[in-house]
RNA sequence: GCGGUCGUAGUUAAGUUGGUUAUAACGCCGGCCUGUCACGCCGGAGGCCGCCAGUUCGAGUCUGGUCGACCGCGCCA
């Protein structure tokens, strides 16, 4: 060892040890015939005094980040204790510095906000200089947690490949192409649903993996393009078996990590009351702010807008009562709400305030009185009603995003809580305008009462046997009860208009399989970055991995990706079109 | 693919109605300093104002395009 402890460990009561340290420079203060140096790791810092003339040009000569080994005896800082460092009632006073590797000076200011530009190219320097480090220790820590929480209940963790077929559904895939096969390609997993249900039909009983999971499509704060699962699958189980193995599972991690408590257990709601109250399907319930239905308010109403939405099918008239704020409220903010619900596709936002018992609305003269009387009930003094008319769809997703907007802004929830719940009963079809047909809403593996359809239930009501668990308005993880029986799957496939070609090509190895005694059985997936996000309070999927991508999938370090030599295309061959 | 914000010494930023030699702080280099801990003081070096084109007598500043970073929409079964 280069070192007998490390820069955070000594104590007083290392008093008069002969200790080596070893770690980068972080500080340097020269006064003529003595000088200070800082010395630090990741476990923290120690200051080092030189003394003698010696020690004092040797300390002189080196810059910081260099990377030194220093021996020497530990000494009682006395009237000069610091409490800013944990190592602040000692120092050690050098006998002896070793230069082990000098360092070039740092390209940017790590104590300033430097751009990510450029915090990316010189990532190794970042996760040495920020709270990169403790997130990524975190990430660490809660992989392990669930590594043991599972092994402990018999969980197998089977590798599953990387390299595999194309599937056209879902998001677009990573290719390689193939050299022993000219024109043909492997495709990256965009998860392993397939191979786990195999490992089902396989008899393995319960699987798990901490995986890497591959989607070539743009990016978002909380998007990478590889990013990790932790993949789960079971069989001989229902719903409730996965549902509450998951939630123990995460209330594990979520204690064990950071100490954090969640619900023992986690309340369930349907999709359809979520889009209902909250405008989504991943709510955010630290806060009220509910999603309000005025269709019985402005049915006859002389203000066309509301009455016709409030009436016609397809449309809607909802609105959101944020209580005790519009005295704070400008023309000029509430102008800016309604911008914000146009980006969400909304034509207006009304708004309706009281103001000592009175309604005061722009709309004022197009409202009857006890239209106003109904309203100045439904909202307390200094409250304000925010109203939208519109498709229901854009009036769902518009005061979904205003009410968090709102909570936001106003502080109406404690950040450091977490609310954790199940959304259920989700719709099995969803219809696609652009082919005219009904599509399966998740993958189309998920088992639903397929008799319902036979019986002549409209498609959009019928619901699947998958659950997603959200945390803080995200979804965190989601999974469901497969379709086990060949007949059944078979069935589905129909009903999606997949035809037995199309079904053979593209599903055919499982849906063999499952024709060799596949046991019921469902699992679940996480999206083990968006965990560590909520686990380390931080909003960018890149605080989490340590070498991510930029928001065009590059990066910055290695330049990735990269053109190739002519050969290697050749050999895999491949000729690149000219763009114009 | 679309929209928004941003791009000026190594870094972070300022830069007025378009006008002489483009500022500051930190960092870097040299010097001084015996208890600092964001040490202090003196001096110095350091610029393709992202890139290309245009308007103009004159562009860091105005216009168009382009590249890159970030945020959002589409997309992500």
């Amino acid at each position: 060892m280069l070192r007998s402890h490390s820069c955070g460990e000594l104590r007083l009561e290392n008093l008069n040890n002969e200790v080596t340290l070893a770690g980068w420079i972080t500080g340097k203060r020269e006064f003529g015939p003595i000088l200070f140096l800082v010395i630090s790791d990741r476990f923290g810092e120690t200051q080092i005094v030189c003394e003698s003339k010696t020690m004092v040009k040797q300390g002189a000569a080196l810059s910081l980040e260099d990377v030194v080994a220093v021996s020497g005896v530990v000494r009682d800082r006395g009237d000069n204790r610091t409490t800013k460092i944990t190592t602040g009632d000692i120092e050690l006073r050098a006998s002896s510095i070793t230069l082990l590797n000098k360092s070039k000076p740092m390209p940017y200011d790590h104590k300033k906000n430097a751009s990510d530009t450029i915090k990316l190219a010189y990532r190794y320097l970042d996760i040495r200089k920020s709270d990169i480090r403790d997130k990524l220790i975190v990430r660490s820590k809660a992989a392990s947690v669930v590594r043991e929480y599972l092994d402990a209940l018999g969980f197998n963790d089977i590798e599953t490949p990387m390299l595999n077929k194309s599937t056209p559904e879902g998001a677009r895939d990573f290719l390689v192409p193939s050299r022993l096969a000219s024109g043909s390609f492997y495709a990256l997993p965009q998860s392993p649903q397939i191979f786990k249900q195999l490992l089902m039909v396989a008899g393995m009983d319960r699987y798990y993996q901490l995986t890497k999971c591959f989607r070539d499509e743009d990016l978002r704060a909380d998007r990478q393009p590889e990013f990790t699962q932790i993949d789960i699958e079971m069989s001989f189980v229902d719903e409730d078996d996965i549902m509450q193995m998951a939630e123990d599972m995460v209330r594990t991690v979520f204690k064990k990590v950071i100490d954090a408590d969640l619900p023992s257990h986690f309340p369930t709601i349907s999709y359809a009351e979520s889009m209902e109250k909250y405008g989504t399907d991943a709510p955010d319930t630290r806060f009220g702010l509910e999603i309000q239905n005025l269709a019985p308010l402005f049915a006859n109403s002389e203000f066309n807008a509301f009455k016709s939405a409030a009436t016609a099918k397809g449309m809607a008239v909802k609105g959101i009562i944020l209580p005790d704020a519009f005295a704070s409220y400008s023309k000029n903010q509430l102008k800016k709400l309604e911008k914000e619900v146009q980006g969400d596709g909304a034509k207006a936002l009304s708004w309706f305030a009281k103001v000592e018992g009175e309604i005061t609305t722009p709309l004022l003269k197009f409202l009857s009185e006890s239209e106003l009387e109904t309203i100045a009930n439904m909202v307390d003094e200094n409250g304000i009603m925010f109203a939208i008319a519109d498709k229901e769809s854009t009036v769902l997703t518009a005061l979904g995003n205003l009410r968090k907007k709102l909570a936001l802004t106003h502080n109406l929830y404690d950040t450091n809580s977490f609310s954790a719940l199940w959304v259920t009963e989700f719709p099995a079809f969803e219809y696609d305008e652009d082919s005219d047909r009904w599509s399966a809403t998740h993958h189309p593996f998920t088992d639903f009462d397929v008799d319902a359809v036979e019986r002549g239930e409209e498609m959009g009501k019928i619901t699947s046997r998958a659950y997603d668990m959200v945390i803080n308005g995200h979804e965190v993880g989601g999974g469901s009860i497969r379709i086990h029986a060949a007949e059944k799957q078979k069935k589905v496939f129909q009903l999606l208009n997949i035809s037995d070609e199309e079904a053979e090509e593209k599903f055919g190895f499982l849906f063999n399989a499952l024709q060799f005694g596949a046991p019921p059985h469902g699992g679940i997936a996480f999206g083990f970055d968006r965990l560590i996000m909520l686990l380390t309070g931080t909003s960018s999927i890149r605080d989490v991995i340590a070498f991510p991508k930029t928001t065009s999938a590059s990066c910055m370090m290695s330049g990735a990706p990269a053109p190739v030599r002519t050969l290697q295309l050749s050999e895999l061959h491949i000729a690149v079109k000219k763009e114009d």
